[in-house]
RNA sequence: GGCCCCAUCGUCUAGAGGUCAGGACACGGCUCUUUCAAGGCCGCGACACGGGUUCGAGUCCCGUUGGGGCCGCCA
């Protein structure tokens, strides 16, 4: 058994999730997942596109089991093929110009028709056409298409047809000899026994050319399963015009694959029950085409981020630390700290890019204060109290979050204040900001030293602002 | 325009003739709390419309409307 996702361009998530399903249902069932790398289009395909969409599927763990094949090494596959339909008349060649084609094509349009190939060079005696095509005249080979009504059965949709008026002879090779995509397609799928394709929707319409093909090849005809697009929000078909189309920006914005896979399987597949987060293995294990709709979904990039925190949540400290860490750009502080500096902000980060960035801050002190948590917690008497609550810290022989809370509610009292006129400024001294982490735990986990550094450098700018 | 597909909360979906139409995201409230989150609790919110079939339709059939896709010597 053997399924072929076929992406060209970079891994989009609509091909991410045509890929995924072809291995969930491959892994179900036993079968082969395989990848084809349908090339066949000389000005598009470049091998730096092939080499990303590559590099995503691993990143995505979407592996397969054979593959990738390149459609552009198999030529003679083609060759061959065509030559054998045109030799037993299911095929023919067809001398017109693309500009003698342009032309009948304007004219069905602006008559307001559907345009279809007249099927003229059906008439021309294989002799005929035998000597113009040796002579080098240039020219195409098309299919012959029967005149009868094409039933698809499609696993998803149920019996689906396509009446003979709406299909024409459709060209298989080009002038210059390079095989078409439905050629080449199911060439391959006859030749590498793929038993079942399973594609986006926007080629059910392509699905009747290919039957009639597999006919013409004499080839046994693989179960179809067509699956609903994938929308952005604004119900369109999911295009790097919504942004965040591919996986590779996914993988930038600090999402973790394992999120992106589960998120994926489910926009469009359900197990039945509530579950939602599902292992790998569960997928595998439950996947059925049956219990995939037919309906298109939006893509909704809350929901994933949502996800991701739910794998950020549980996935291991020092894995977490291993994905944060390209993320983090000013800097790791020790391992150890880093670990519970993971624990710490784990419910209050949702990617790995911020993740990366609370791991920063305990390497590096803050740049700069957020202006309205100065405004708001930086008072004439701040300095002061500030600089005796550095003494009380320092002078304390053990540096714990329970310790240096006990110090500062101390300080606290002494003052006359709350805890609360000493804790709002301390954080901002800390970390720059108002929100995060609880103090203690913060301060416990920078360590004695800086700590202290950043609270007096703190108090030395709150003094030059603040004259006394 | 022709052909084809699709239609349950804003979004992802459960539902395979009889359910108070369930869950999740988002949103709102409460709670916890030194802040921000996370968590817990509560709430808001849907069967596109019209005809059938049936004792009974979200579920079956037809139509309408809406959305999407395909109509290349692209894939």
């Amino acid at each position: 058994m053997r399924f072929a996702p076929s992406p060209t361009g970079s891994l989009h998530v609509g091909g991410a999730r045509t890929a995924l399903y072809n291995l969930l249902f491959a892994r179900h069932t036993g079968g082969t997942f395989l990848l084809r790398i349908e090339d066949t289009d000389v000005e598009r395909s470049r091998e730096e596109l092939t080499a990303q969409i590559l590099s995503a599927m691993e990143w995505l763990g979407l592996e397969f089991d054979e593959g990738p094949f390149y459609q552009s090494r198999r030529y003679d596959l083609y060759r061959a093929a065509a030559e054998r339909l045109l030799a037993e008349g299911k095929a023919y060649r067809a001398f017109e110009t693309p500009v003698e084609l342009e032309t009948e094509r304007k004219k069905a349009e602006a008559a307001g028709r559907a345009y279809r190939y007249s099927g003229a060079a059906r008439a021309i005696p294989p002799e005929e056409s035998d000597r113009r095509a040796r002579a080098g005249e240039r020219h195409v080979v098309r299919l012959r298409m029967p005149s009868e009504t094409i039933v698809v059965e499609d696993l998803i949709r149920g019996r689906v047809e396509f009446p003979a008026e709406a299909l024409d002879d459709f060209v298989l090779v080009r002038s210059d000899g390079h095989p078409l995509y439905h050629f080449s397609v199911c060439v391959d799928d006859t030749e590498m026994r793929i038993t079942h394709v399973i594609r986006g929707d926007d080629h059910l319409a392509n699905t009747p050319k290919h039957v009639a093909l597999f006919r013409a090849l004499g080839a046994p005809i693989p179960r179809f399963a067509h699956l609903g697009m994938i929308l952005g929000t604004d119900r369109k078909k999911l295009s790097k015009r919504h942004g965040a189309a591919a996986v590779e920006e996914w993988r930038d914005a600090g999402i973790l694959p394992e999120a992106l896979f589960n998120f994926l399987a489910l926009l469009g597949w359900a197990p039945g029950g509530d579950r939602e987060i599902l292992t790998r293995a569960e997928m595998e294990r439950e996947f059925s085409l049956e219990k995939v709709g037919a309906s298109p979904s939006v893509f909704d990039p809350e929901k994933l981020l949502w996800m991701n925190a739910q794998y950020v949540a549980k996935m291991p400290a020092d894995e977490l630390l291993a994905r944060s860490t390209p993320h983090a750009a000013k800097g790791l502080p020790p391992r150890e700290v880093a670990l519970a500096a993971i624990e710490l902000h784990r419910p209050r980060v949702r990617t790995t890019i911020e993740m990366g960035r609370a791991l920063s801050s305990y390497a590096e002190d803050p740049a700069d204060y957020d202006p309205d948590g100065w405004k708001k917690h930086v008072r004439p008497e701040t300095p002061r109290q500030l600089e005796t609550l550095a003494r009380s810290l320092e002078a304390l022989p053990d540096w714990t979050a329970a310790s240096t809370e006990e110090a500062l509610r101390k300080t606290a009292e002494g003052e006359g204040v709350s805890a609360g006129k000493l804790i709002h400024p301390t954080r901002l001294a800390l970390t720059g900001t108002t929100v995060g982490a609880p103090l203690f735990d913060v301060v416990a986990l920078l360590g004695k030293e800086t700590a202290l550094r950043r609270l007096r450098r703190f108090v030395e700018a709150a003094k030059a602002q603040t004259p006394a």
